[in-house]
RNA sequence: GGGCAAGUAGCGAAUCGGCAAACGCGACGGACUGUAAAUCCGUUCUCUUCGGAGGUAAUGGGCUCGACACCCAUCUUGCCCA
């Protein structure tokens, strides 16, 4: 059987892969599965930068603006959505074009990474960041280091939530993560997939993150997440750790200026940026379109994806 | 023109006569397989064969066994007065 065929547009946030997304759709009669870890959350527009419906110049988007904000959301429930979505779209004769910034869930989809293994019973793992918190998370660590030598050296003892996860899967399977992770590496993708990370020049991007946060002020973001607030949304929320919404609770919480928030959110997206484009770069199978070899022109750009695409 | 204060890494600084540059920020690099816009790590004066080696406190002089620190002069900056 033919493999599904499969379209990527990625790359670091604010290099401008949802206009790109929109001419790619119409060109080659697609639709767009979002691949945003935060974008699935209703009432988050102006933070998350989330497409308006007239910008979609009737493009169809799937995974977008569909849960609550107090709800939780993870890799494996992207997976099990892209998956159904995939179908639907291809059932209709169209092409799944996955566009966002979320590395891990680009992966998670293109190598058809198992996530099933454990259930969704987080007690434990709610036990164990007790326990991060109370023993400190060294304790945690020499756990680790008893039942799955192998992670504990590869986790570094402060990352908490790493160490946290390969407790917790330790538990539930009996087996060592780091056994799990070297098993799915090697998987084959089920897609016929061609995976475009967009990129620029480094100092352009980061131009065009303060630029846009600037106007994410100007739009309104204060009263979104007052709204949000309102709404009884907590701080703490999964959805609330999204950049803009982090920075500006602190505003609102009285812990620092508007202009102090301002900043926080620039700086704290510019290194999101340069993290997105280390994840990108140890990903195989890339085809990485710098715009800066196109003239950052929208049209010679589209051309290039195209012919790839139909190779 | 006079008075006062300050000058240390890209920036903010610590060093209170005894191994200068701790710490923070920024910048850069990296990890990541159920919170991923999350979480975490490393480098950041120069050279390096990655073991180390060398250099630096605005500038010039002085006191001292020893000066970033104390004294004098000069320059620069800020504030006050004319």
């Amino acid at each position: 059987m033919e493999k599904q065929k499969l379209i990527v547009l990625t790359g670091p946030t604010a290099v401008g892969k949802s206009k790109l997304s929109i001419a790619l759709a119409k060109t080659i009669g697609g639709e767009i599965i979002s691949a945003d870890s935060m974008q699935v959350y209703k009432y988050m527009n102006i933070g998350t930068d989330k497409i308006s419906p007239e910008k979609m110049d009737g493009v169809p988007h799937h995974l977008i603006d569909f849960l609550e904000p107090s709800e939780d959301f993870n890799v494996f429930e992207f997976q099990k959505l892209v998956k159904e979505s995939i179908e639907d779209i291809a059932s209709r004769g169209h092409v799944p074009i996955i566009v966002g910034g979320t590395g891990f869930y680009i992966q998670a989809v293109l190598y058809d990474i198992d996530f099933t293994e454990t259930d969704e019973d987080d007690s434990y793992r709610k036990e164990l960041e007790k326990r991060a918190l109370t023993e400190g998370v060294h304790v945690l660590h020499e756990e680790l280091k008893a039942v799955d030598p192998e992670s504990a050296e590869a986790i570094h003892e402060n990352n908490s939530k790493r160490v946290i996860r390969a407790l917790e899967y330790y538990k539930k399977t009996g087996r060592p993560i780091s056994e799990h992770n070297r098993e799915q590496r090697e998987r084959t993708s089920p897609y016929d997939f061609r995976y475009f990370v967009l990129t620029d020049d480094r100092e352009v991007l980061y131009s065009r993150i303060d630029k846009r946060v600037d106007l994410m002020i100007e739009e309104g973001l204060e009263a979104e997440v007052k709204e949000l607030s309102k709404l009884g949304i907590p701080r703490t929320a999964t959805s609330m750790q999204g950049l803009g919404y982090r920075e500006m609770f602190g505003y609102l919480d009285g812990e620092y200026d508007l202009d102090r928030a301002i900043y926080l959110i620039k700086r704290n997206t510019r290194h999101f940026a340069k993290r997105q484009l280390t994840w990108f770069k140890r990903e195989e199978d890339v085809i990485w379109i710098d715009k800066r070899d196109f003239d950052r022109d929208e049209e010679k750009i589209l051309k290039e994806i195209v012919r790839i695409y139909e190779q």
